[in-house]
DNA sequence: AGTCAAACCTGGGCGC
DNA sequence: TGCGCCCAGGTTTGAC
């Protein structure tokens, strides 16, 4: 699920609800989310810490507490990390509450278990087990056009399997990326050395759109993903390409229809009108 | 070194 | 109703 815009709007809810507040205890209920971290060292790390900063890199929201530690997590496919303060009991497939003192509590649930959590130091989260590999945000200014050129620069790969690679750009995830090659114009199978100066310009333009978008929309909910206050996001109303096999491209002029192909496994969904390889193969 | 398919885990939806 | 199959937003592993 959560790609990047999801986990900005969860860092910002939380960044409302969670900084100041104090934790009073954490239950821990399936220890095999946790990485490389012990429930006990985490239960006695975070109980009576204040957190003081929520922060994002790439898909991870980092969790700064008061006492030198850091909470690090990732939300896998169908991850979940909200608050709430309502009465109700902790829905199925949650594997780990942070109990708020005065009121209020916040839910990690994750039914495929693709997620996890990492408690580190303050002074090693750069190089935790979670976020050694996570390279450039994709909405941090060190993310240019002249990175995203170079990043490409002389590699004969899928473009799409480029820019779903954490470790050279972090945050996009399948559905942006297939909305931002519509938004560019240029085909998903297209390879890296395929891309000119112009369009490799025309596509970190449209990353960069299509994740402000979907930031101020709050995310897209598919199926699990909800908001940092539990609530589905509404850019799935604003997809362009992705999931709409079938349907007529909504762009004036055109009179294609949406594809869904398959590479790496993974459906990628274009405008076989629109979207054009580059260059001569 | 670079590239890419398969595996990890679970649930929902579909066809039979 | 039930079974089996396919699908899913991510990341890591290992084979070529």
């Amino acid at each position: 699920m959560p790609e990047l815009p999801e986990v900005e709007t969860i860092r910002r809810d939380l960044e409302q609800t969670l900084v100041g507040r104090t934790i009073e205890a954490i239950t821990i209920h399936r220890d095999d989310i946790l990485r490389e971290t012990e429930p006990r060292e985490l239960r006695e790390a975070v109980a009576g810490r204040a957190c003081r900063s929520v922060r994002r890199r790439g898909k991870n929201l980092i969790l700064r507490l008061s006492g030198g530690a850091a909470l690090l997590v990732h939300l896998g496919m169908s991850g979940q990390l909200y608050f709430t303060d309502g009465p109700e009991e902790p829905p199925d497939h949650t594997h780990v509450v942070v109990e708020l003192s005065g009121e209020g509590r916040v839910v990690f649930r994750d039914v495929r278990r693709f997620g996890h959590m990492e408690l580190v130091p303050s002074g090693r989260v750069a190089d935790s087990s979670t976020l050694r590999n996570v390279g450039i945000d994709a909405m941090s200014d060190e993310f240019s056009a002249d990175y995203l050129a170079q990043m490409l620069e002389g590699r004969s790969a899928l473009l799409k399997g480029a820019l779903l690679d954490q470790s050279r750009l972090a945050g996009l995830g399948n559905i942006y990326v297939c909305e931002a090659l519509y938004r560019a114009g240029i085909h998903p199978e297209a390879r890296c050395n395929d891309l000119s100066g112009g369009d490799v310009r025309r596509l970190h333009a449209a990353i960069h759109a299509v994740l402000a978008e979907a930031i101020a929309a709050e995310g897209t909910t598919i199926s699990d993903y909800v908001t940092g206050n539990g609530v589905p996001g509404s850019f799935q109303d604003r997809l362009r390409v992705y999931g709409r096999e079938g349907e007529p491209c909504g762009r004036d002029g055109c009179e294609h229809t949406i594809e869904r192909i398959v590479q790496s496994n993974r459906s990628t969904y274009f405008c076989p009108g629109c979207q054009r390889r580059c260059r001569a193969r």
